[in-house]
RNA sequence: GCCGUUGUGGCGGAAUUGGCAGACGCGCUGGACUCAAAAUCCAGUGGUGGCAACACCGUGUGGGUUCGACUCCCACCGACGGCACCA
């Protein structure tokens, strides 16, 4: 009988179910594995074929962990809080917590379906007021070290609807939904200090078996740049106040011409002067209009005013006209720079534009058209010349600090984490502003806050949260009689997401967010499988937590993920994104409905490497389908029994090839090389069905072999070679190396480094017999007679080169 | 523009230590089975030439190192992803 996939896969699914197959305990005398997947937000869409993935990696791993007698923490779970809910339970008048748990529960039987070997009592969710209560706790100690404030900052703003936009949802400066043009607008936000683990972020990259691409990726996103702070002097002001500036090539000091401020730079009106007044604030009101698209647009016509004061460089004393434009951003370094336009390009094109002096101070550029940025000798620059970069960087910064004139500076990039978002559907945040002026956070033993059940969502109006119409909720009074207000914001949806992989460890403890030796026992993450398009938010977010919680004793390693892998995107069969509007969609519940789940999961593991972007093919998975039914046919004939000719008796013809394929499996599961893996498991069944006999050690080997990437047919013939139920937890099968050898092995002989002829010899030939059994082929002497042979490597074993002139 | 990844048959991809390029799968061709077809099993399949043995060409392009390069070095081209005036 032909392989029944769907009442075989039902069959084990419902096994391993009752049986609690996957059920973690915290074992701590076996050596642990923690293989995780990035939790999914369940979408009403469903799943999609790119989920089953990496879920099939880590789920891989998992079941090859078991059978190499690890503990194995399998976990998966819910990111549920977030903006399509919220948009959908405004436009249908529901509340979002009803619909997000319906869609939890088709994510949950879809994701079953498709046989990974979850832990399912460690489900977590992120909306559950029991998890989302620890990280309410997390926010409340965050705020107690200082590291959660408020401050009023630029966000998107949508004038008409009157609500805050993500970053996300502003395509091309309009909003996605509404088409409004959006506005930038200052709100008073809830902003984490994530600024001050920026060294650490950076620093603790090096020691991460991450793909480099990403570690380079946060480098960039963090930004650490080195360089010195400068103060200038305001010539004639009457205030005692300096500018100071940032910069990388405080070697170019004597080569400023100019100094720029930003826009929004704070001395900009006590500097400017009366006569240079009007233009100045005509060209501040130019640029607040501006979105930051057209502020984008404008990188290549650069703009800007004289502010009609001077500032004196330290260095040489010198007068230095200042400028303001917008080229200068207030958000980095201190918003304001010296211009050094013979070594700066965007200092060069604004010193071209307006006509500015351009002073070179570094020989070795002979373009006049552009700037020279790189490293040379230094002219023109006082106690600097005859000065490299590097030794005129220490030697200006040194004679700054002795002159008190400024220091040596590290800069980032990195800004701090804007927390709040004026939503309904996140957590709240647990703050309560008094009449008094005064800002409490809610009592530990008050948490969770519980976010109010609301029927019906409505804007505020406001920019705040709809939380601002719920009135029972909103209010509180004191004791002391003293009102307050609950703050309306809630969290961003990074916040549930940069914990989640510790509450795994302990997922019901209410007395802390995880048992201290719990995690001591399990963390790190071993191999945390996702896509690229984390590659920065979340994974920043969740390293910044953890090295929080870390230094406050609550978790014991300075980092949640050793390995990180990406899995590649699936592509449509036009090598297309799947999308919609292309119809190139392929849903994974027909594919396991008419292949079944094995066959997606080989299907998915075959296609190529994990890592790589690959497109579908509906002739691909019938290959996948069709090789499990040749995996069936081999062991099983047509009256549904096992075939005779699988026996104890050995006569050693697949010998070689099952050890090899031990090897193989076992060493591509290792390192994550899954196409290789079933390539190899193909090899082996072709062999097989050129031999008279099965070895029932072999098939029950390769049987093992076969489980973790299909495991419910690896179960289903693991019972019918006689095996007792449940193939999960069995001994994973060992290879020995002598059977690899052979007596003889095959040469090649090349003339010139051309492979010219072949021959099959004694393996432990000596170098030179094999020179004289090349020069005695047939072919080889074509090449060679006649010729004076200038050289021969011979490497034993492998080949000899002849080489002739 | 900058940073990163990547480029191999008709297609997905192997060759992770510099040593037979194209494993494995798809597709295609032929054979067996069948009245026939499907399914299955077996064989072949980079291009050009040749009855064949074999020869020449061939891993994005152009150079280089080497007895020998898909692999290492230099320059360039294309695709994908990220960042985008960060001083």
């Amino acid at each position: 009988m032909a392989y029944q996939h769907q009442q075989i896969e039902q069959k084990w699914q419902e096994f391993w179910d009752k049986h609690q197959t996957f059920e973690t305990t915290d074992e701590t005398s076996k050596p642990k594995y923690y293989a995780a997947d990035m939790f999914p937000y369940p979408s009403g869409q469903g799943l999609h074929v790119g989920h089953p993935e990496g879920y099939t990696a880590t789920d891989i791993m998992s079941r090859y962990k078991r059978a190499q007698g690890f503990n194995v923490l399998h976990p998966m779970g819910w990111d549920a809080f977030g903006l399509p809910a919220e948009q959908y339970a405004m436009k249908t008048g529901h509340n979002p917590a009803d619909f997000t748990s319906e869609n939890i529960d088709h994510f949950r039987q879809q994701i079953k379906s498709l046989g990974l070997s979850y832990d399912w009592n460690r489900e977590i969710n992120t909306t559950d007021p029991s998890y989302y209560k620890w990280t309410q706790w997390i926010f409340e100690k965050l705020y107690e070290n200082g590291l959660a404030y408020e401050s009023n900052m630029m966000v998107n703003w949508d004038p008409i609807d009157r609500v805050v936009l993500a970053n996300e949802e502003v395509i091309d400066g309009k909003s996605e939904r509404s088409g409004n043009k959006i506005e930038r607008k200052a709100l008073r936000q809830w902003v984490l200090k994530i600024t001050a683990y920026a060294d650490r972020l950076v620093d603790d990259l090096d020691d991460l078996d991450w793909p480099e691409a990403i570690k380079e990726q946060q480098r960039n996103w963090i930004g650490r740049s080195k360089g010195a702070a400068v103060f200038f002097d305001v010539d004639g002001t009457t205030t005692n106040e300096k500018i100071e500036v940032y910069t990388t090539r405080p070697d170019t000091l004597f080569g400023a011409t100019y100094m720029v401020l930003s826009p929004e730079h704070s001395l900009v009106d006590s500097i400017t002067t009366s006569e240079q007044k009007e233009s100045v604030e005509n060209y501040r009101q130019e640029i607040a209009v501006k979105s930051d698209l057209e502020r984008t647009d404008l990188n290549k016509n650069k703009t800007g005013v004289f502010t009609g004061a001077y500032g004196i460089n330290p260095i040489n004393g010198e007068k230095l006209p200042i400028w303001i434009a917008d080229y200068v951003l207030s958000s980095y370094g201190t918003g304001a720079i010296m211009a050094v336009p013979a070594h700066d390009d965007r200092d060069f094109e604004f010193a071209k534009k307006f006509d500015l002096q351009i002073k070179t101070v570094i020989s070795g550029g002979n373009d006049v058209d552009v700037a020279y940025t790189g490293d040379g000798i230094h002219i023109n620059s006082g106690f600097l010349d005859g000065l490299d970069k590097t030794e005129a960087i220490d030697k200006v910064i040194a004679w700054l600090e002795e002159k008190g004139s400024g220091h040596a500076q590290t800069n980032f990039r990195l800004r701090d984490w804007i927390f709040s978002r004026q939503r309904y559907w996140g957590e709240p945040i647990p703050v309560i502003h008094w009449e008094d002026g005064t800002t409490s956070l809610v009592p530990e033993n008050e948490l969770p806050l519980l976010l109010p059940h609301a029927t019906e969502l409505r804007p505020s109006g406001s920019g705040e949260s709809p939380l601002a119409n719920l009135t029972d909720w909103l209010e509180v009074t004191r004791e002391d009689g003293v009102k307050g207000r609950r703050e309306t914001n809630t969290m961003p949806q990074w916040a549930g997401s940069s914990w989640y992989f510790l509450r795994y460890v302990d997922p019901h403890n209410n007395q802390k967010l995880a048992d201290t030796d719990k995690l001591k026992y399990w963390m790190n993450v071993d191999l945390y499988v996702g896509g690229a398009e984390h590659a920065v938010l979340h994974l920043l977010y969740a390293r910044f937590w953890h090295k929080f919680l870390y230094d406050i004793g609550v978790v014991p390693t300075k980092e949640p993920f050793q390995k990180l892998v990406n899995q590649g995107m699936i592509l449509g069969e036009n090598h297309e994104k799947m999308s919609k509007s292309k119809g190139n969609v392929v849903n994974p519940d027909d594919i396991v409905r008419d292949y079944g789940a094995d066959t997606l999961r080989v299907y998915e593991m075959f296609m190529g490497p994990l890592t790589q972007s690959k497109p579908w093919s509906e002739e691909g998975i019938t290959g996948s389908r069709r090789w499990l039914d040749r995996v069936w046919r081999l062991l099983i004939d047509d009256n549904d029994q096992l075939r005779d000719h699988v026996t104890t008796f050995n006569p050693l013809d697949l010998e070689k090839i099952y050890h090899q394929t031990v090897k193989k499996v076992t060493e591509d599961i290792e390192n994550l090389r899954f196409n290789t893996a079933i390539s190899q498991m193909m090899v082996f069944v072709n062999e097989s069905y050129k031999s008279a006999a099965l070895p029932l050690e072999y098939m029950n080997g390769f049987v093992q072999l076969l489980a973790p990437f299909a495991p419910h047919l690896a179960e289903e013939l693991w019972v019918r070679l006689g095996n007792s139920e449940s193939i999960s937890y069995v001994t994973w099968p060992k290879y020995d190396e002598s059977k690899l050898i052979d007596n003889t092995v095959e040469i090649i002989f090349q003339v010139n480094g051309k492979v010219r002829g072949k021959a099959t010899v004694s393996r432990d030939i000596d170098q030179d017999a094999m020179v004289d059994a090349a020069k005695a082929d047939e072919n080889v002497q074509n090449f060679i007679t006649g010729k004076q042979i200038r050289k021969v490597i011979a490497i034993p074993g492998k080949f000899v080169n002849i080489v002739v002139s």
